[in-house]
DNA sequence: CGACCGATTGAAGGTCGTCAAACTACGTGG
DNA sequence: CCACGTAGTTTGACGACCTTCAATCGGTCG
């Protein structure tokens, strides 16, 4: 558990409304004037494996849209242990909780390489009240998550060991908008399936030698998806 | 899984101003001439033990707020096994996700004697469409449950069989407005914790040998929360 | 080169699932 | 009234699966 201190590599935004990933996030549904709602600056930041965005004690300033890359949501139980609760990809919005005045619920690190839009909360309230046009978008977002948590219960803490790696593979080549996907420690595994790191291990090599799972460069992987899918 | 009928029993409801729960409720924050944007009825159901709220491919047109009792939110996945995802009681609101326009998620069971407020999706919407005070409770409940489903992930669905019933129990006891508390049959722990009846039941026993928990009658039990803690 | 970190593999033991039987509570029908 | 059937709970025995502890391997960095 390396505490690291975060390198910002900051870029002037030039407009929110020329983003390439526009459509898919919060904003996706402002017009012209309700831009000019916003005072304080966004921010683009890039960040690399193992850095935080925040902390469960930060300040609840800021909420972050992911451009790029991959951030897990951590929960530090009381027993010192720790769980991984989520995955967040492009277009997820990381911090959403504080805009309803509540303290950041999770510690929030890089897996991969990742590019964000730093966004201050004030803005985003500010919006939310003058303009009805980001309601929905927050509503949608909140359902997503639901039902991600859902799916997570469901898929990724049920049944054997060998059937949620495979499931936690299939999530995570769904989401790459490559032909391989992001492979996380094993470590990671363990805490987002509930499993040790040494059965995490051992399932990707069993899978490697059925020849389903090509493990490449580090922390990514080539499967057979619709062979894997015949093992559940 | 039985399939029963709902009995509903009908009792057209006075006021939402006059609720006993009013403070608790998705209207909490509506004034006087809010109210009067509702046209449709809002009715009061009592449903018994057993009896389904809703299932996944009912028509989406009612939300149900909890008067009193205790709710189960269940996933029948693909591959024929069940598990709960999420228990509601008073105050809750249940099927929320249709307000975005979504089908239910989730088969809705009554776990105790059920009394809820069924609410027409279409009143809810107008109001949210006339008046803003409705956003920041629809907000507040989507957090809330975005943070229960995080306990159920860190809590229920992760460490050794034992340490989970007693989270469960601990929970149970915290959302009970008595002194007992409801117990879930085995088969629901088991579905909630993702382990056996069996194990469910085993754990039930070795608590009750060590003193620290009491089967009252069917479906309840009273604990030694203090000691129970210092079990895990 | 040596230290270190993560991944892998092995062996041993514990926990939990599976299968089966016994027990309880409850309601029905003889 | 009691016998009986049903459904849920409990308990036991056994085996599979997973954790634990430990050793090894491979790659990276100083």
């Amino acid at each position: 558990m390396k505490i690291e201190v975060i390198e910002e590599v900051w870029r002037e935004l030039g407009k929110c409304e020329m983003c390439g990933i526009r459509d898919l996030v919060l904003f996706a549904d402002l017009n012209e004037d309700d831009f000019k709602l916003i005072h304080q600056p966004i921010v683009d930041m890039q960040l690399k494996p193992l850095q935080t965005l925040f902390r469960t004690d930060d300040s609840p300033d800021f909420v972050y849209t992911i451009r790029s890359g991959l951030v897990k949501l951590v929960n530090y139980s009381s027993d010192g242990r720790y769980r991984i609760v989520r995955l967040l990809g492009k277009g997820d919005l990381v911090g959403i909780e504080v805009l309803n005045g509540q303290p950041y619920a999770h510690c929030a690190e890089a897996l991969e390489p990742l590019a964000v839009c730093r966004i201050p909360v004030s803005e985003v309230l500010r919006i939310n009240r003058d303009t009805p046009r980001l309601h929905e978008q927050m509503l949608a977002r909140w359902q997503k998550i639901s039902s991600d948590a859902d799916c997570w219960i469901t898929e990724l803490s049920t049944g054997q060991a060998r059937q949620r790696v495979i499931h936690l593979l299939l999530h995570l080549a769904s989401i790459s908008d490559s032909d391989d996907f992001f492979l996380p420690s094993r470590e990671d595994m363990g805490a987002m399936l509930a499993i040790t790191t040494e059965t995490a291990s051992r399932m990707i090599s069993a899978l490697r030698n059925e020849k389903v799972l090509q493990v490449l460069e580090k922390n990514r992987a080539r499967a057979d998806l619709v062979q894997m899918r015949t093992l559940l």
